[in-house]
DNA sequence: ATCCAGTTCTGAACCAAGTTCAGATAGCAA
DNA sequence: TTGCTATCTGAACTTGGTTCAGAACTGGAT
């Protein structure tokens, strides 16, 4: 009985083809304009095809922030794996991070839009669920690489929780995106390179709860070289360093 | 000619009520149920005078969310204006800043959905000029906290701009805040006072940069006085210390 | 007091776009 | 071939944001 499986894989095929069109529609003319017709037009598929798949428009879109963080989560996954200090590896969630907003700049409008309140809610149970469901090894992946910096000794957490670390550091991460995709907010204070600046920032946290080997926060050239260090060991492939 | 005047105050004063109905509505039934005519109609207007407030529905929200900025301008004015260390003053920019969030939830949730991309283009030119105009303050305040700390001597930046340390700071909050308000996010990780481990943070991240005088992050009785000795002094009639 | 020109208010009508669902179609087993 | 079911279709429906032609009001001039 292999029909109901060809079935099934021809399904989330689909599902997969109505997302790439609703990207590639929000790139060609933003988010604001997207059209649930629009989108199952560019797939050749009825509308009610279309929800079949997805509840409403705000699913839809909440599926797209979700296999975003698929993808933030392979980067991170790299990170955890490379062979380094725990403290570089640390530094190297904040350069990841900042990489993958970059390089995507869409998914962060997109999450941002969808983990509002308004959209969150109007996006169906299950989708919420399988959003959660993606998202958590993010930070389940941080808190690890907390827990190691606590086992080599390099960091003495002195009371917090290792999840509550993470918490500061994913806190610095996100609201700098925010800060930097919220137009305006930042001209006033002109920033030459927003993301240099986060990797500053996580330098003088890290070096504020001790995490060892300290680091000098204002010594570019270590910072320079160790992120181009880390866009070689572990994002070579992306070719990173622009 | 003070007839013209008159009338400018009036309408004026109908701009706040259109918002104070907004509000009620949305403590009510959600931002997600909010209706153009309902704001009209509990106002007792018709919707085409409402529309001469607001382009859009979104130039509404927006407005909602530059009003409480302009509250959260004032908090943070208190704080400025505080007899007190530039370190303590920092500190209390952070308390103030979960305080108000605290105080104000819906506020977070308007801002948040308004600072999205969609949204804030759907909003006019004007009102997102004013939405900045009033939103300025809060971050130069925050400078000049982090300028009084260099005067003070208590403070090296070592080549990061004040406006870039307080990018630091601020993404340090509105990242916290916006973990503490996405569903589900945070919730693997069982924290019991968020806002009270932003004040950590915010704690490790001054130690970072060594601003002094230095506190040992993990000493939650100092904390806690701080934390009350802020409201004491400079909040003392919100009654914050619940 | 009456009239007039300009301004503001009104809400029914308009319209766009998300959503639905009755019927058409396709797939499969008997 | 026939019937049964699952799936697809897209026109019709629905909702709610937005508009705009006409009503009502304002204040000054006659």
């Amino acid at each position: 009985m292999g029909t109901r499986e060809r079935r099934q894989r021809e399904v989330a095929e689909r599902e997969q083809f109505f997302l790439q069109a609703a990207r590639v529609l929000i790139r060609e003319e933003g988010l604001l304009n997207l059209q649930m017709s629009r989108v199952a037009e560019r797939c050749e598929y009825a509308v009610g095809t279309l929800y079949q798949h997805f509840t409403s428009k705000e699913d839809l879109v909440l599926a797209l922030a979700a296999e975003g963080s698929v993808e933030h989560a392979a980067l991170f996954d790299r990170v955890q794996r490379w062979q380094a200090s725990s403290r570089d590896r640390m530094f190297a969630i904040g350069v990841c991070s900042s990489l993958f907003v970059r390089r995507n700049p869409d998914h962060f409008r997109i999450s941002q839009y969808a983990l509002c309140d308004v959209v969150w809610r109007a996006a169906s149970a299950s989708r919420r669920e399988a959003f959660l469901e993606v998202s958590n090894p993010i930070g389940a992946m941080v808190t690890g690489i907390v827990e190691d910096g606590v086992r080599e000794g390099a960091l003495a957490l002195r009371g917090l929780s290792p999840g509550e670390f993470t918490v500061g550091l994913w806190a610095l991460c996100m609201g700098t995106h925010n800060l930097v995709h919220t137009e305006g907010i930042l001209d006033q204070m002109r920033l030459n390179d927003p993301y240099r600046l986060l990797c500053r920032h996580i330098n003088g946290l890290l070096n504020g709860y001790s995490w060892k080997p300290w680091v000098d926060p204002a010594d570019d050239a270590a910072l320079d070289a160790l992120f181009d260090r880390i866009c070689h060991e572990v994002f070579d492939d992306l070719r990173c360093a622009d």
